[in-house]
DNA sequence: GACGCTGGATTGGTCAACCAATCTGTCGCG
DNA sequence: CGCGACAGATTGGTTGACCAATCCAGCGTC
């Protein structure tokens, strides 16, 4: 199961996959298009973008591969912040602009968010239980937390947090791709998402701030114990 | 009936008639397609390019239209995605980012800053006290702040401090400046300030983090009371 | 004649099925 | 054991039909 991404919203979505991941080659249409829950026509849309562009390229059987070196595209190649801070930005750094920042998001969230937003969260909360690769379950788990500081009512907290998030992701990046299978079906943040949405539902401010920082709080120690 | 066009070309020739013809609006894309021998597919892929350009603009039962004025040049003239955000954002939600960063910000300055940060934390207050216009003060309260942040040793941290603080200054911006003469002496935010760069330098995170939020606030009520 | 409604025609948007190129694993031959 | 041929799966490309928004000519009413 899926929920919808705003159509206009893939190509920026791709150009920050393309900044930001190592790999060369880019997931096959289908699975992006189911990823990021919208359909293989907009997602053919967009790489036709970047491909005009001459950022990825693509070949029918072989696959859609990023462009190796310089772009020396037409487009005046402003390189993507969120990439460049990514490399100046530690896990721990990521980990800790997280904390600061998500918990109120999901306090005013739970004050904010409509009933469409809050199935909608629901729905994600789901679909990551029923992921089936890691790459799957990062993309809905970040479109979950997404969702939150939408719903959260502050343009500028959605932008922030998509900053924050996007960094992280690149960060974090390659940690969990290679592992074969998705996550077991205990993972622990599966019971904090609900416990996150649960507390939005019922408009319980400080329950959604402390589900928020215990997630967070028990992503953090798993990341550090994966460390060693 | 045409003779085939080879696919790459029918993007170059929209190109073309962009620029010469002068009718803002273009054949529909079943007549473009039989016109140069090519599908409708390919017709419509090279429109998805020209409309991501922003040079042309479709709508169904309309039809597609040459984007009028000036075609700004090459690529999609982004603008400053700051000016953009504050556009689109309000006093309030610029107030609330704050609100909610910056507190957090001070409490991890107060813990990493250095000497010779606290020293230039203590010489921008004073110019503050001595500006002699609004405008200055402003750029010296921006970067007071900015400085907190990158005292707090987090890279990601100040990246959005900068955007949320730059969010806010192009927001409030014009509220102050058209006073004639700058703050005047018993400005509230003088004592402030220098409460939170005391409670820095000497390492009381507890009493900068609220330090930042008590000058937080007062600048909040200030702007309300301002307003009315 | 002016206004408004109505039905069909036009137009861009979408989707599912199908196609061809490529990859990959397997079997058989030497 | 090595290697090549074959079959199925995978993947980007293409096509055609269908859909919804819009436009417009024609007609009716006042």
């Amino acid at each position: 199961m899926q929920v919808a991404t705003a159509p206009q919203d893939v190509l920026a979505h791709l150009r920050q996959w393309l900044d930001t991941a190592g790999a060369a080659r880019l997931p096959p249409e289908r699975t992006l298009a189911e990823r990021l829950g919208t359909s293989r026509g907009e997602v053919r849309k967009a790489l036709a973008v970047l491909e005009a562009e001459g950022r990825v390229w693509r070949h029918v059987g072989k696959g859609t591969f990023a462009t190796l070196g310089a772009t020396t595209g037409a487009p005046a190649t402003r390189a993507d912040p969120v990439a460049e801070l990514a490399r100046a930005t530690s896990p721990p750094e990521a980990m800790e602009a997280r904390l600061i920042l998500e918990p109120e998001i999901a306090r005013r969230a739970a004050l904010r968010a409509t009933a469409v937003q809050v199935a909608e969260l629901r729905r994600l909360s789901a679909a990551m239980r029923a992921a089936a690769s890691w790459p799957d379950y990062e993309e809905l788990d970040f479109r979950f937390h997404e969702l939150i500081a939408d719903a959260a009512g502050n343009r500028l907290l959605l932008e922030v947090e998509r900053l924050v998030n996007g960094v992280r992701r690149a960060v974090v990046w390659g940690h969990l791709a290679r592992r074969p299978q998705g996550p077991s079906p205990d993972y622990h943040s599966f019971d904090e998402h609900d416990a996150i949405v649960d507390a939005i539902a019922t408009r319980d401010r400080r329950g959604a701030f402390e589900a928020m920082r215990r997630h967070l709080d028990s992503t953090a120690r798993a990341l550090e114990e994966d460390a060693e």
